[in-house]
RNA sequence: GGGUCCAUAGCCAAGUGGUAAGGCGUGGGACUGCAACUCCCUGAUCGUUGGUUCAAAUCCGACUGGGCCCUCCA
């Protein structure tokens, strides 16, 4: 398996720590808003890697943090969202705010079919581990108090500027304009580890420490939560491209100052969507949810094979055509699929070619678009039978999970079923007395309602469409 | 200003030195009462420009254009 790895910035083999178990933690959502569709792309990529990785025979066990600490008493929020807003007049507290924008959340990965990581945790639930960790980054000098604040001393770490390829003297601080510089840091880049002075003196959610009341910093969470749930080692920490500098920078310098050792062998970060203005952000208040997706009439999971036809690595222009295109490319795919018949026997050694295709398509850096050519491959493949392409499919659609075997129309009640067969036969009879302004007629009704109608040698048959 | 990544047909995109995968769309055809579905056919010398090489979309340089990062961000 080659993984780029942002540490070497190469292409690198994959070797985990334990060879049948792969430790990953991925940087999960701050809960003040709904997730815009871009951040759900880096949630796609980490699925995927995960279920590829499982797809090769690893146990995966996968750790997402949940940031509910910080963020909610900032004024610079704004193109604040209703239902945010409507919250807070109501007088719910922050943690109601956090509870319900993690459940959305969470609705959004199902929807789009993304596995529940094994191990999930709130910030807010980790303080004892994120002040153990400070006070001994205190006693062992890499951190220090200085007017209120436990800030992280960047000239102990080692390799600091490694993960982003910066350079001390090109750093400038307050290079934007909201960007103040602290004068009781010793260097310029220290980060906070504890908070008890801040500029948000309003902040509401704050906990005792040796250092007064306070918060922690915005990166101690990460490395506090991933050390709990996977111990002092890590194979791959995932995360939006964004995150390198400072946030994924600072987890490594906490984590390794803290365990005195390495700690994370591979850093796998996904590449931003962007729409024709530049980079999606919560911030700038123009967000893209997938709720919007739906309410123009696209699925979630065409949102899920838009991403995978193009790699995670590379910057992906979200646009209505491209949208489209991909709802259509996947109406099609499915449509194949499920005019495979399921009948006979499956040729083992033309499965085994095209599972090892598609292995070697995820292992050359989780290649998602070579791994969907090979779908196509095997629907296109006149050598093999249906059923032998039906279980190939069925079997990378664990990892791809596009839904590719599943009928749409499974839901369907019997009531609409038999008021479409009837219509169907009455269709047929008009066609049979040359009456194709009835038949038409009730070809477009149905069509309204989303049921299309197939006309085959044999019978008509019908689609729902999703 | 510093850093970093990228540039392949209408759109998305593979390609990791040997003369351009795939998907969708477009156009044409078969099928159809007409459609839809399905099937067949249909398109690019790889931003520009130097160089290395027997050979480059693939390596190196310059230029042009663009994204992202430089302490909220997936």
């Amino acid at each position: 398996m080659k993984l780029y790895n942002s540490l070497s910035r190469t292409l690198e083999e994959f070797v985990p720590i334990d060879p049948r178990l792969v430790k990953m933690y991925t940087c999960g959502p701050t809960v003040y808003g709904y997730a815009h569709i871009g951040n759900l792309r880096t949630y796609i990529f980490e699925d995927i890697l995960q279920k590829g990785l499982e797809y090769l025979g690893y146990r995966v066990e996968r750790c997402m943090n949940i940031t509910d600490v910080g963020h909610l008493t900032s004024d610079s929020d704004t193109g604040e969202d209703k239902m945010e807003k409507g919250a807070r007049l109501e007088g719910k507290t922050v943690y109601e705010i956090a509870d319900f924008y993690t459940k959305a959340f969470f609705q959004d990965m199902e929807l789009l079919n993304i596995k529940k990581p094994e191990i999930i945790s709130k910030a807010s639930d980790n303080i004892d581990i994120y002040i153990q960790m400070i006070e001994k980054m205190i006693r062992d000098g890499y951190a220090y108090f200085s007017n209120g604040n436990v800030y992280f001393d960047i000239s102990k770490a080692d390799h600091y500027y490694q993960l982003s390829g910066k350079k001390a003297e090109d750093l400038i601080v307050g290079f934007r304009e909201s960007v103040e510089e602290d004068q009781y840091k010793k260097n310029p880049a220290d980060f906070v580890l504890w908070f008890t002075l801040s500029k948000f003196e309003n902040h509401i959610m704050k906990w005792d420490s040796p250092w007064g009341k306070g918060y922690p910093g915005w990166h101690i969470e990460c490395s506090g939560i991933a050390s709990k749930y996977l111990g002092e080692y890590l194979d791959i920490h995932c995360g939006g491209v964004d995150n390198i500098f400072p946030h994924h920078t600072n987890e490594i310098a906490q984590s390794e100052a803290y365990f005195g050792h390495k700690w994370c062998n591979y850093w796998c970060h996904g590449a931003h969507l962007n729409d024709q203005s530049g980079k999606m952000s919560k911030s700038k208040g123009d967000t893209l949810t997938l709720t919007k997706l739906q309410s123009d009439g696209y699925t979630p999971l065409a949102y899920r094979y838009f991403c995978l036809n193009s790699h995670y690595r590379s910057q992906l222009v979200f646009s209505e055509e491209a949208m489209k295109i991909a709802q259509n490319s996947l109406n099609k795919l499915r449509g194949r699929v499920l005019n495979l018949s399921q009948e006979g026997s499956i040729l083992e050694t033309q499965f085994k070619f095209y599972v090892e295709q598609f292995k070697m398509a995820f292992e050359n850096d989780i290649n998602t678009s070579q791994m969907l050519t090979v779908v196509y491959d095997v629907l296109k493949d006149d050598e093999i039978n249906d059923p032998t392409k039906y279980k190939l499919i069925e079997s990378f659609d664990q990892v791809l999970s596009l839904d590719l075997t599943v009928s749409m129309d499974q839901d369907l009640s019997p009531e609409l079923e038999s008021e479409i067969l009837q219509k169907i036969e009455e269709r047929n009879l008009a066609k049979k007395n040359r009456d194709f302004n009835r038949a038409d007629q009730i070809r477009d009704e149905l069509l309204a309602r989303g049921i299309r109608l197939v006309d085959t040698r044999e019978k008509t048959l019908y689609e729902i469409d999703r």
